[in-house]
DNA sequence: CGGGATTCACG
DNA sequence: ATCGTTA
DNA sequence: TAACGATAGTGAATCCCG
């Protein structure tokens, strides 16, 4: 059924604005006693704010020389922890910081060093931000009273429920909003406290102690100011709005150096070339700032106002909507104090890179409720109401992913019985289940050992999840939840045709393939993604689509989630009908043995599928867990299977330079194979994945010691566009790559004019395998052989389409 | 109308 | 996709 | 070992600027 609230669009895009001022307070819960499990203690993340503590004692006691002087004065926090291995000596001389955990994160130095000075710098960092930005009484308490509570907390730790119950009393009782909060109620909650929340999480690489940060600052929220929580969740997750609204800021690097220099009167070519030293934006116009003279203090930023801002972005378009949104973003940045202008970058970029993301949110949100309830009562969080909690908040958010449906409920009325009141409903998209990969068919063997499991061919098209509500409107979300309904008017007009009379809702989750009419045959990938985006009509589909169904997660009313996979698809069977070129259901196949499933998979491939699911089919275990990568779906890939994946030896043209964690070392690589013809080395991709940091590093060592200042005249590459490297090699260093598929590419120059005039080759999901000492670059794979293995790839996807023939008749639409 | 920037799909 | 860190 | 987050790829469509 339906929760409380439809979910509708409009809807839900008003509440931002009205939410801080029509809170509605929130409503006392019913006393409810969850029968304490003994398993639960036992069982995996019993988070509570009491262990945290202890993990916050250990450190304090470790390092007595933990410089406190901060912390007295209002310093900003920033000061400190912008400075990010930079090279400015200007603005140096003020802080005595030695390094921050990210620079030394880079350069991979002996682990133990590194602890102890990132602990340090943990505790400075976190007290200076305490103090400045005053979070709120509690705050202070709760530092007071930490070395008293240590001893009994160490003595005990295994199994005290008393005495941690008791601590954890205290510290919810201490926790109260303290007259400094006493504005966020009416202003909204400060942005700054949400950036100093950022930059104590973004000092530690501790899962625990993010958690705890997040949940901490959750609460405060909750106390003081419940109407921003909705915004300051949206905004710790960097998202404006639920995916399927598809509302995008429009904003990428391009604008946002643009904006940054504007702000700041700094030449574009000085932010770019900060950016190449520091891997990072924000600290860019954080230091930009920093370098500006201030007239005068600007109005302090709240969450409300940030959050508007960016709605504000994400709905400007049309003409000179680009300068709008730039100077929305200056404006912002004029406002920005401290460490904000950091932040409010990186929220623009869509990675706030503070190694906190969607599920410790959902955690922390569950803990900060639950406290928050007990803390109203006069009570303590019991654990396990905790532990539960996080366990309902996933689940709820799995099969309603809508933070605008259950952060108001959640306030409103618990997250007690929150199951019940926000369930999966036609209309709203649920986060797909995903599959582990596995490498070999044994292992699949071991994983189902004594397991009754099923295969299904793995198609190579796009993840389609079909909705119909009993109001007989359809949808087609996208795997990421993406409304595709405007992409697939074919799809939801044929529905149709493949529902039986007695479906009057459903969820199926399919995969969209291109189909070639002609041959009733599946296409490739490629051929797919040439079909336009948006409104589409059905009249001018140009690419043809068959939808496979393979699990059916609704019906009529009904969630079938924890229903068996083959009850499941039993109900999906009798629901819908087959369409020949149109709706078929995903082949499949029972058998248990290692033959049975070769030759399955053989065939799949044949039949131009990426290879094999192979799924739990029976019992509880094989229910649909959203968003789990579950070891109950594994997927076997052709490309993993020997023989079949394709490796390539090619020479290094050129590099780009790192960002973030890779900032100071090449981050990706441009890549040539070997023309002996024209004694000249074509492009053919990119790689970027697959090194690990010893890698990188050592390449960038051998590398610079090759640059050259233009490509070689016998460099065959793209003259110009986001492909040309930042910096040029000499023809020397040679890798081994690993391949999925070879495409057709408008970009690359590898093999032109060998299976197409215009086009050359690169590859689909490059992998850096391991150097080639051995071999000289001009013993590199050569673009005949490239070609070949193009050519060897087009076959079996075309089966008798009859050589090079074929291969362009694919591509012509 | 071409090209740059952005977003989205796949893995 | 792969890798590294944490638990 | 699993969960999670951070880093990367090609290609196409689409929007906006000049």
């Amino acid at each position: 059924m339906p929760p409380k609230k439809a979910p509708g669009k409009q809807a839900t895009l008003g509440s931002f604005f009205a939410m801080p001022a029509g809170v509605k307070p929130p409503v006392p819960v019913k006393e409810e006693k969850v029968a304490s499990s003994p398993a639960i203690e036992a069982g995996s993340s019993p988070v509570t704010e009491k262990k945290e503590e202890d993990v916050e004692v250990a450190e304090v006691k470790k390092d007595d020389d933990v410089k406190m002087s901060d912390a007295e004065s209002d310093v900003e926090p920033s000061k400190k922890t912008t400075k990010r291995k930079v090279v400015d000596s200007s603005s140096e001389s003020e802080t005595a910081t030695p390094k921050s955990p990210k620079t030394k994160r880079t350069k991979s130095p002996p682990k133990k060093q590194a602890k102890t000075t990132k602990r340090s710098i943990i505790e400075t960092t976190n007290d200076s931000i305490d103090s400045a930005i005053s979070v709120s009484k509690a705050a202070a308490k709760e530092d007071a009273a930490t070395p008293e509570a240590e001893s009994e907390v160490s003595d005990k730790e295994a199994d005290v429920p008393d005495a941690v119950a008791k601590k954890a009393a205290e510290e919810i009782k201490a926790f109260k909003p303290a007259e400094k909060t006493k504005d966020w109620e009416k202003e909204g909650v400060p942005y700054a406290a949400l950036c100093a929340t950022f930059e104590k999480i973004e000092s530690t690489t501790k899962r625990l102690e993010i958690l705890s940060y997040t949940s901490k600052f959750f609460r405060t929220v909750i106390a003081a100011s419940p109407g921003s929580l909705l915004q300051v969740v949206y905004l710790t997750i960097n998202r404006i709005a639920p995916d399927y609204e598809g509302v995008e800021l429009g904003i990428g690097e391009g604008l946002l150096i643009k904006a940054i220099s504007e702000a700041t009167g700094r030449s574009i070519a000085q932010v770019k070339q900060d950016y190449q030293e520091t891997g990072d934006l924000g600290t860019v116009a954080q230091r930009s700032k920093g370098m500006q003279p201030t007239m005068f203090k600007p109005k302090p930023l709240t969450v409300p106002s940030v959050f508007s801002n960016l709605k504000e972005i994400a709905t400007t378009s049309g003409q000179s909507s680009q300068a709008k949104k730039i100077g929305i973003i200056k404006k912002l940045l004029s406002s920005c104090q401290g460490n904000e202008a950091k932040y409010l970058i990186r929220s623009l970029e869509g990675k706030l890179r503070i190694r906190l993301a969607e599920k410790t949110v959902l955690t922390a949100l569950a803990q900060a409720v639950v406290a928050s309830e007990a803390d109203k009562k006069g009570k303590i969080a019991k654990t396990e109401d905790i532990v539960q909690g996080e366990d309902t908040l996933k689940t709820v958010f799995s099969n309603l992913p809508s933070y605008d449906i259950i952060v108001p409920e959640l306030l409103n009325n618990g997250v007690n019985g929150l199951g019940d009141r926000c369930t999966l409903t036609p209309g709203v998209p649920l986060k797909p289940m995903l599959a582990k990969p596995t490498k070999a068919i044994t292992e699949v063997l071991d994983r189902f050992e004594n397991q009754k499991f099923t295969c299904e061919y793995k198609y190579d098209g796009e993840r389609a999840q079909i909705h119909l509500t009993p109001d007989g409107k359809s949808k087609v979300y996208s795997r990421n939840s993406e409304d595709m309904s405007g992409r697939y008017p074919d799809i939801v007009s044929r529905l149709e045709r493949v529902v039986n009379d007695a479906t009057k809702s459903f969820v199926l989750d399919c995969e969209a393939v291109a189909w070639d009419i002609q041959e009733k045959k599946i296409l490739p990938f490629q051929v797919l993604s040439t079909r336009k985006r948006k409104d589409v009509q059905e009249a001018d589909v140009k690419i043809k689509v068959c939808v496979f169904a393979f699990d059916l997660l609704y019906l009529n009313g009904e969630s079938l989630l924890t229903k068996s996979l083959s009850e499941r698809r039993t109900k999906m069977h009798e629901a819908f009908q087959e369409v020949e070129g149109e709706f078929l259901f995903a082949k499949w196949m029972d058998g248990q043995s290692i033959e049975e499933i070769q030759f399955f998979l053989d065939e799949s491939v044949k039949d131009s599928c990426e290879g094999l699911m192979v799924k739990m089919l029976e019992g509880p275990e094989s229910g649909y867990e959203p968003s789990k990568r579950s070891r109950n779906w594994l997927k076997i890939k052709k490309d993993y299977l020997a023989g079949v994946g394709d490796s390539l030896d090619l020479v290094v043209l050129g590099a780009y330079h790192g960002r973030g964690k890779r900032t100071n070392v090449y981050g990706a690589f441009l890549l040539g194979c070997y023309n002996p013809e024209a004694e000249q080395w074509e492009s053919i991709c990119k790689v970027g994945t697959g090194f690990s940091e010893e890698d990188l590093e050592n390449h960038h060592k051998v590398l610079k010691e090759h640059v050259i200042v233009k490509p070689k005249g016998y460099y065959s590459v793209a003259d110009s566009g986001p492909n040309k490297p930042d910096v040029w090699f000499e023809p020397r260093v040679v890798w081994e790559l690993l391949t999925a598929d070879l495409s057709l590419s408008p970009t690359y120059k590898a093999a032109i004019g060998m299976v197409n005039a215009e086009k050359g080759i690169s590859l689909r999901f490059p992998r850096y395998l391991r150097v080639r000492d051995d071999k000289k670059p001009e013993e590199a794979t050569t673009s005949e052989q490239v070609a070949e293995m193009y050519r060897a790839q087009a076959s079996t996807q075309k089966a008798s389409g009859g050589g090079a023939g074929g291969v362009d008749d694919d591509f012509e639409y």
